[in-house]
DNA sequence: CTAGGGTTAG
């Protein structure tokens, strides 16, 4: 094996280092920076006549193991220079070319390598090697590898130093193997190891990472001597199992924090969508002069997607440029996201373009911006380019695809992705993929095929499933279909109030007023509430949150008044307040003014008030919109000539001239 | 060989 990989080595030694030189940078570059400027610089330094020594090679390996496989030919060249420039021997270069193989994902090589080192005595391989292939394998994600090749290591005799427990027990942590990680943890009791700073982290690290938030706690609080990694690794934990404030409590007790810790507290308010608590972290972080990098700016730049937070998320990007974060595919992939959340697709297609490499995560954040911002052609277009750009769909993608189908009703399409999804790329489709094929079908108008399809799903239908059909019986005003969707939406779900709004609105459609009033009546006796309405509009890098008849802004006096002139400005043009979507139980007039008082009008209120006229008016809502709302934005925007997009719980509104980009079909 | 952090949907 090891003679095979040398001569593999060897045969790449020819017109080094001119013509392996380009090639290297050309394959390395698909793999990230690191690597590219590793070797560009290795091979300037042999143009210069510079001889690699001992130092040269791990560093140079190092950035190559970094790139993903597309890197193997480079790891190959290199690994022939070592060769070539008689580095074999060295401990250094040959621990990296274990580690490098690897990473790379060539356990087998890298395991020939090992055989091959003799150890200090002679005979078995020492410690090190075995250090450097467990590490190898950790980088590619093979903890499986890890543990055996720890395994293996204890049956040859070698013996493990504190570099092999934290590779091992890093290994149980990420590889969720709680029961292995026990059992060396009592190996590593039980010779006599601790205390030992860094073992004792991986070991807190590890508990953390199973879940055992117990264990992690009670080792974190024995240890004498903490790092800030020990702190870290705790908080991580915490937040992974949910309990965000204890996370943070643990947080503001820390003696000092760097970049790590900062964003793992600042991730931690994403993961449970405490956004604007995330946002208001990184100013702080910023405020304390802590430096951030690229991994802090996925998690800030993805609080301002889903807060709908341009401006913010355009200073982000800015300021990355100023203070120099690179720009890896991360950042440009929740790039993509956020400016397809705040309504800007052509600011997302030009991240898009600017992109150098691009994986099926960027391909798939493009489609779906495509997708939901009512641009559907564009997205099955990108589709057809990823898969030229040989890239496999995942379940998402396709879940992006079905939905740019729904917004553009191209239902033979949808069927026919729906099929090649299963058949083509073996992914078995998920309730969530039969609600979009749902949506596709019902938005369509074929109710019955719709029905048919949730009749034959192999799974049970939730909620979800039998609320889209509904929506599609409301849009149709099929109310025999759509009573039975809603019946059996209420057998699972007896207090949702969304399928009582959406059977009444059918009925209203149908002008079955008497079953309207009947609804209406229930919804009073069993006392059912809407889920409180929540506009949000960022003003000046401020979000600002409004509730339905919300007093708490301090502007709220100028809004309410501000309000009342444009109602006045909407009466006299023609409009006509809609009340079929109001709930409570009122008179006529305080129906009307439950409507005028709905959080999203109330933000446009605000916004009409503090903005230019040529700002366009970005709204995130948390529900569906109601029908007068749009009907009211629609002549806002024609009335006053502004652009308004409102994102809401499925869709974007792109209102203009009094018209809306959904075609008033949502 | 040497700890801790990041992306898409619902």
């Amino acid at each position: 094996m090891v003679r095979a990989l040398l001569s593999r080595a060897r045969d790449m030694l020819d017109g080094i280092p001119h013509r392996w030189g380009s090639a290297a940078i050309a394959s390395s570059s698909a793999s990230g920076h690191g690597a590219e400027d590793a070797v560009a610089g290795y091979v300037r330094m042999l143009g210069a006549g510079v001889r690699p020594d001992a130092y040269t090679f791990p560093s140079l390996l190092k950035a190559v193991a970094r790139g993903a496989a597309a890197a193997a030919e480079v790891g190959g060249a290199v690994h022939a220079h070592v060769v070539k420039f008689g580095m074999e021997s060295s401990a250094h270069a040959a621990s990296s070319l274990i580690v490098m193989y690897a990473a790379m994902g060539d356990a087998a090589a890298a395991r020939a390598l090992l055989e091959a080192c003799p150890g200090a005595t002679g005979g078995a391989p020492p410690p090190v090697m075995w250090n450097a292939l467990i590490s190898g394998h950790n980088r590619s994600g093979r903890f499986d590898l890890s543990c055996r090749s720890f395994a293996d290591m204890v049956r040859a005799g070698a013996m493990a130093t504190p570099v092999t427990y934290v590779s091992v027990i890093s290994a149980c942590g990420k590889g969720k193997d709680l029961l292995l990680g026990m059992q060396v943890h009592k190996r590593v009791v039980g010779c006599g190891m601790f205390p030992d700073l860094r073992v004792g982290n991986a070991l807190v690290d590890m508990y953390a990472e199973c879940g055992d938030m117990d264990a992690a706690l009670v080792l974190f609080e024995g240890m004498l001597v903490r790092s800030m990694a020990s702190w870290t690794s705790v908080i991580s934990g915490l937040v992974r199992s949910g309990q965000v404030d204890r996370a943070r409590e643990l947080f503001d007790h820390m003696p000092e924090r760097d970049t790590v810790a900062w964003t793992v507290m600042i991730d931690g308010y994403v993961r449970v969508g405490r956004f604007r608590e995330a946002l208001e972290t990184f100013r702080r972080m910023q405020f304390c002069k802590a430096r951030a990098d690229e991994f802090t700016m996925v998690s800030v730049i993805t609080a301002c997607a889903q807060l709908g937070a341009q401006e913010t998320g355009e200073w982000a990007r800015i300021y990355m440029g100023r203070v120099g974060i690179k720009m890896d595919i991360f950042v440009g992939n929740v790039l993509i996201d956020m400016y397809s959340k705040c309504g800007s697709i052509e600011r997302a297609l030009d991240v898009f373009g600017d992109m150098h490499n691009k994986d099926k995560f960027t391909w798939t954040a493009i489609i779906l911006g495509l997708a939901v911002n009512g641009r559907g052609k564009e997205a099955i277009d990108m589709f057809y380019r990823m898969l030229k750009a040989s890239l496999i769909p995942d379940e998402v993608t396709f879940i992006g695809v079905l939905t740019a189908c729904t917004h553009t009703g191209l239902v033979d399409k949808g069927r026919e992705f729906f099929l090649c999804m299963t058949e083509v790329y073996n992914i078995s489709p998920t309730v969530v993929h039969y609600g979009c094929l749902i949506d596709v079908l019902g938005r369509a108008g074929k109710l019955k095929e719709a029905l048919h399809t949730i009749d034959e799903m192999p799974m049970r239908p939730n909620s979800t499933i039998w609320g889209t059909l509904l929506a599609a019986c409301r849009v149709h005003g099929n109310s025999v279909i759509g009573e039975l969707a809603a019946e059996r939406l209420l057998e699972l779900d007896p207090d949702n109030s969304t399928a009582y709004i959406l059977l009444s609105n059918m009925y209203a459609k149908s002008n079955r007023w008497k079953d309207v009033q009947r609804i209406r009546q229930v919804i009073m006796e069993k006392g059912i509430k809407k889920e409180p309405g929540c506009s949000m509009i960022e003003m000046n890098g401020i979000i600002h949150e409004f509730l339905a008849a919300d007093r708490s802004h301090p502007m709220s006096k100028e809004i309410y008044s501000k309000l009342e002139t444009v109602l006045i400005d909407l009466w006299n043009a023609g409009y006509v307040p809609d009340v079929t979507e109001v709930f409570v139980e009122v008179t006529e007039e305080e129906k009307q003014k439950v409507l005028y008082w709905h959080s999203e009008k109330l933000a446009i209120a605000f916004a009409l008030l503090t903005s230019e006229s040529n700002v366009t008016i970005r709204i995130v809502k948390n529900l569906r919109m109601c029908l007068d709302c749009h009907n009211a934005i629609k002549l806002i925007s024609k009335l006053y000539g502004r652009k308004v997009i409102v994102r809401d719980r499925t869709r974007f509104h792109h209102f203009r001239h009094g018209s809306c980009s959904c075609k008033d079909y949502w």
